[in-house]
DNA sequence: GCAAGGTC
C-alpha cells in the first residue's frame, strides 16, 4: 500500500523547498509529468509535493454561448476553460487529479492571504474531487527550513473558511463590477460610431485614472506667480560660489531691486557658520515596488519592465523571489555564503571581501513583511549564459543594494555660511560627504550631490564678483511618472504588488494614458466622466473602501459573504440600467473621442475609374457599414465604390491581386481565420473570392 | 474580450 500525502503549493518554488525541508534526509526526488514539476519527501510517511502555479480556477459567465449583457450569473471554472491564454493550465490539473487520487490526506500549503486560500480550495474542492473538508492546512511565514518543519509538525485540523469566502467575494465582485461596466462603455462606443474598440475599467483601473485626472486638472488650473531669487556671486581662493539672499522666495521685483541696490559695491562678511553632521543609513533591500522604483529613476525601466527582468533572473537562479513585499533579511539565506560566490566575480571581489572581513554581519531591514517571502537578495550564483544590458543593470543593482545594506551610515557633513553683505544676509550651503560608508558599495547607483566649499572663517572678507537676481515662476505641480504613479498605488493600497504595473499597462493600452510624463488622454477623460455622470457611486472612493472593509470582515469571520454579493449586484444592477438608458449619449461622447484610424492606414490605391481618385476604406454616416470608396466622391467626380466584409478587421495589404492587378485587403476574423481579399468585381477569382492563406 | 489576482 503506497498512499501517501499530498502537499499543495501555490507555485513550483514553495514546494521544492517545503520537499527539501521536510524530507528527513533533506533530498527528495524530483519528479516530472506533462512538464508539471512534483516532489516526493519522506518524513513520518510518504509525501507528495505539487506545486499549482498561482489560481487555476477563475470566474465565469454561468451559461455556454452569447454574452449577456448586462450579466449577474457566474461560476467557477478552470482557468483555461475561461481563458484563451490558459490552455496549458488544463494538463496541471490534470496531473494534481491523478495525484490526488491515491493521496490519503491532503495538506493546504498555498499562501497563507486570501488569494492563497482561494488556490488551494478550487484545487482541493475540484481538482480533489471534494477534499476541502479533510483537508489540512500548512501555515508559515517565511521559506526557511525552521518555520516550514514547525508549520509541518502543528498542521491546522482545516482550511481556513472565512478567508476563503473574502476570496472568493473579492473574485466574483471584480468579476461582475469589471465585465458589466467595461461592456457597458465597449457597447455604447460601438453602437455609436460603428467601431469595435475595447473599453474597459475596474476597481483598480477606474481610480488609477482618476488619480492622473485629478492632477491633469491640477496642472490646467494652476497659476503661476512670480516670485525673485537674489543671488551673490562671492569668489573665495579663485573659486566662484552663488550665496542666496536669506529671503526666498522675494514676492515682488521692487524688494528684489532694493536689496541689490542695498548690497551694491560692498563686500561679504562672514557672521557665522553652522556646521552640522548628518548620518545616513543605508536604505533597506528592494522589495518588489522599492525595486521598481529604483528602476525607473535610474535606467527608466518601467515598472512593468522592471517586474519580467527581475521574473528571468530569478528563473536564471541569479536573484530571489522577485514579487515579494519584505524588506527583510532572515539570516537563514546564508549572507556570508552569498558574500563568498560573489568574490569570484572581479567586480564585486574586493567590496565582498571588505564586507566578510567585518566582525558581524548585520543587515539594515525596512519594515514591510510578506508572508511567503523575504527581500529581493543575489543568490550568488553566475550567469550560465551572458546577460543583456537591462538583466545585467538589472542584477547589478540588486548586488550593490544587497552589498550596501551591510555597511556602515554614511556620514554627511554639511555647512551653512551665514555672509553679511551689508545689513542683508545671505547663505552659502555646502556639504560634503567625510566617510562615504554604504554609498561606497552601491555605487555607481548613487546621486552624489557635494558642493565642497574651501575653508572659511568666521569675520572674513570675501569678494562679492557679483550681485543678481532670477526672474521665477511657481511651477505647477508635475505629472505623475511610472515611478510617481506607482507610488500613489501604493499609498492607497490599490492593486497589489503583482498588478499594479500591469494595471498601468493596461491603461496606456487602452489609450486613456500616454506618455511617461504620464497624461490622460480626452479619451480616459470622458471614460472616467461617463462612469461618474452615470453611475458615481460605483467608482467613489467610499464604495471601494467600503467594500475593502466587507472583505476584510468576511475574512475576519462574519457572515457578510451573501448579503456584500447581494449588495454589490443590486448596485450593478442600478449601474447598468443606467446606463443602458443613456446609452446613446454616452456613445456619441466616446466616439467623438476615440481615436480614428490613420488616413495612410485606410488608403488602398489609386481609383480605377477615374484614375485621379484614391481608394480607402470608409464608413457610412447612415448605416455605420464599412466599404471601400474613392476620394474624389466628395468633390462629386466619382462615385466608384466596392462592398466590404462587415466582421472582423480589414486593412489594406502591400500586394496585389496575381490575376486582375487590383490591390489586396486583409481580412482578419474574430479567430485565427484571415484571408486576403480581392474587391475586383470582375477579377477572374470572383467566384473564389476569399482564398486561406 | 471585457477585471484583478495569482503564477510562469
Amino acid at each position: 500500500m503506497s498512499s501517501y500525502c499530498l502537499v499543495i503549493t501555490e507555485k513550483p518554488d514553495a514546494a521544492r523547498r517545503i520537499a527539501l525541508a521536510l524530507d528527513t534526509k533533506g533530498k527528495p526526488e524530483t519528479h516530472h509529468e506533462r512538464h508539471v514539476p512534483y516532489w516526493i519527501a519522506w518524513r513520518n510517511k510518504k509525501l507528495v509535493i505539487v506545486p499549482a502555479i498561482g489560481h487555476l480556477y477563475t470566474v465565469a459567465k454561468e451559461h455556454a454561448g452569447k454574452d449577456p449583457y448586462p450579466i449577474f450569473t457566474f461560476r467557477w471554472v478552470p482557468r483555461h476553460i475561461a481563458e484563451r491564454k490558459a490552455k496549458h493550465l488544463a494538463r496541471w490539473i490534470e496531473v494534481i487529479a491523478k495525484l490526488a487520487t491515491e493521496a490519503d490526506m491532503f495538506v493546504d500549503a498555498c499562501d497563507y492571504d486570501i488569494e492563497g486560500s482561494i488556490v488551494g480550495y478550487m484545487i482541493l474542492k475540484y481538482a480533489c474531487r471534494n477534499k476541502e473538508n479533510i483537508a489540512m492546512r500548512m501555515k508559515y511565514s517565511t521559506l526557511t527550513n525552521e518555520e516550514l518543519e514547525k508549520a509541518y509538525s502543528s498542521l491546522l485540523p482545516q482550511l481556513d473558511f472565512a478567508m476563503v469566502e473574502a476570496g472568493q467575494t473579492r473574485h466574483e465582485i471584480d468579476w461582475l463590477y469589471g465585465i458589466n461596466l467595461s461592456r457597458a462603455l465597449t457597447i455604447a462606443a460601438k453602437k455609436a460610431s460603428g467601431r469595435y474598440a475595447t473599453l474597459s475599467t475596474g476597481r483598480v483601473q477606474g481610480p488609477t485614472l482618476k488619480f492622473v485626472a485629478l492632477r491633469e486638472k491640477a496642472i490646467k488650473s494652476f497659476v503661476p506667480t512670480p516670485y525673485w531669487l537674489v543671488k551673490a556671486q562671492i569668489e573665495i581662493t579663485g573659486s566662484f560660489f552663488d550665496a542666496e539672499y536669506e529671503k526666498n522666495p522675494i514676492k515682488s521685483r521692487e524688494e528684489a531691486d532694493t536689496v541689490l541696490s542695498d548690497c551694491k559695491g560692498r563686500d561679504g562678511k562672514v557672521e557665522e557658520i553652522e556646521s552640522k553632521r548628518l548620518h545616513q543609513k543605508p536604505p533597506p533591500p528592494f522589495d518588489l515596488g522599492s525595486l521598481q522604483s529604483e528602476a525607473y529613476k535610474l535606467f527608466k525601466y518601467t515598472p512593468k519592465q522592471t517586474a519580467e527582468i527581475a521574473q528571468h533572473l530569478y528563473l536564471d537562479a541569479l536573484i530571489s523571489y522577485p514579487r515579494t513585499s519584505s524588506q527583510k533579511l532572515p539570516k537563514t539565506i546564508g549572507y556570508k555564503q552569498i558574500l563568498k560566490k560573489l568574490c569570484a566575480l572581479p567586480k564585486y571581489n574586493k567590496k565582498a571581501l571588505e564586507l566578510l572581513a567585518k566582525s558581524e554581519l548585520k543587515p539594515l531591514e525596512g519594515v514591510k513583511q510578506d508572508p511567503a517571502h523575504p527581500a529581493i537578495y543575489p543568490t550568488g550564483h553566475l550567469p550560465e549564459k551572458p546577460l543583456n544590458t537591462m538583466e545585467k543593470n538589472l542584477w547589478d543593482l540588486v548586488i550593490r543594494r544587497f552589498m550596501a545594506v551591510f555597511a556602515e551610515p554614511t556620514t554627511i557633513e554639511t555647512s551653512n555660511v551665514h555672509i553679511a553683505i551689508g545689513k542683508h544676509i545671505f547663505h552659502l550651503k555646502g556639504s560634503q560627504v567625510i566617510k562615504k560608508g554604504w554609498l561606497h558599495f552601491y555605487e555607481p547607483h548613487t546621486r552624489s550631490t557635494e558642493t565642497v566649499l574651501p575653508p572659511i572663517k568666521e569675520g572674513e572678507i570675501l569678494k562679492v564678483e557679483k550681485l543678481f537676481k532670477e526672474d521665477r515662476f511657481t511651477n505647477p505641480p508635475s505629472r505623475y511618472n511610472p515611478r510617481t504613479l506607482l507610488k500613489k498605488m501604493e499609498e492607497h493600497e490599490i492593486g497589489t504588488k503583482a498588478t499594479r504595473a500591469e494595471i498601468m499597462h493596461t491603461l496606456y493600452k487602452r489609450k486613456y494614458l500616454q506618455g511617461m510624463e504620464i497624461a490622460i488622454t480626452n479619451l480616459g477623460f470622458e471614460v472616467l466622466d461617463v462612469l461618474e455622470k452615470h453611475c458615481p457611486k460605483i467608482i467613489s472612493v467610499e464604495s471601494t473602501r467600503e467594500l475593502e472593509e466587507r472583505i476584510g470582515n468576511i475574512q475576519n469571520g462574519k457572515k457578510e459573504r451573501e448579503k456584500t454579493l447581494e449588495e454589490a449586484i443590486s448596485m450593478l444592477q442600478k449601474a447598468t440600467s443606467q446606463l443602458k438608458a443613456n446609452e446613446k449619449t454616452i456613445g456619441i461622447q466616446l466616439s467623438k473621442v476615440l481615436e480614428k484610424p490613420k488616413l495612410a492606414e485606410r488608403i488602398i490605391g489609386k481609383c480605377p475609374s477615374c484614375k485621379t481618385g484614391k481608394l480607402v476604406i470608409l464608413r457610412s454616416r447612415k448605416t455605420g457599414k464599412r466599404f471601400i470608396g474613392c476620394t474624389n466622391y466628395f468633390k462629386g467626380l466619382c462615385k466608384t465604390s466596392y462592398p466590404l466584409p462587415q466582421q472582423g478587421s480589414v486593412k489594406p495589404l502591400a500586394t496585389n491581386c496575381k490575376l486582375c492587378g487590383w490591390p489586396l485587403i486583409h481580412v482578419q476574423m474574430k479567430g485565427r481565420y484571415q484571408w486576403k481579399l480581392c474587391f475586383n468585381p470582375n477579377c477572374p477569382r470572383k467566384k473564389e473570392k476569399a482564398k486561406a492563406f
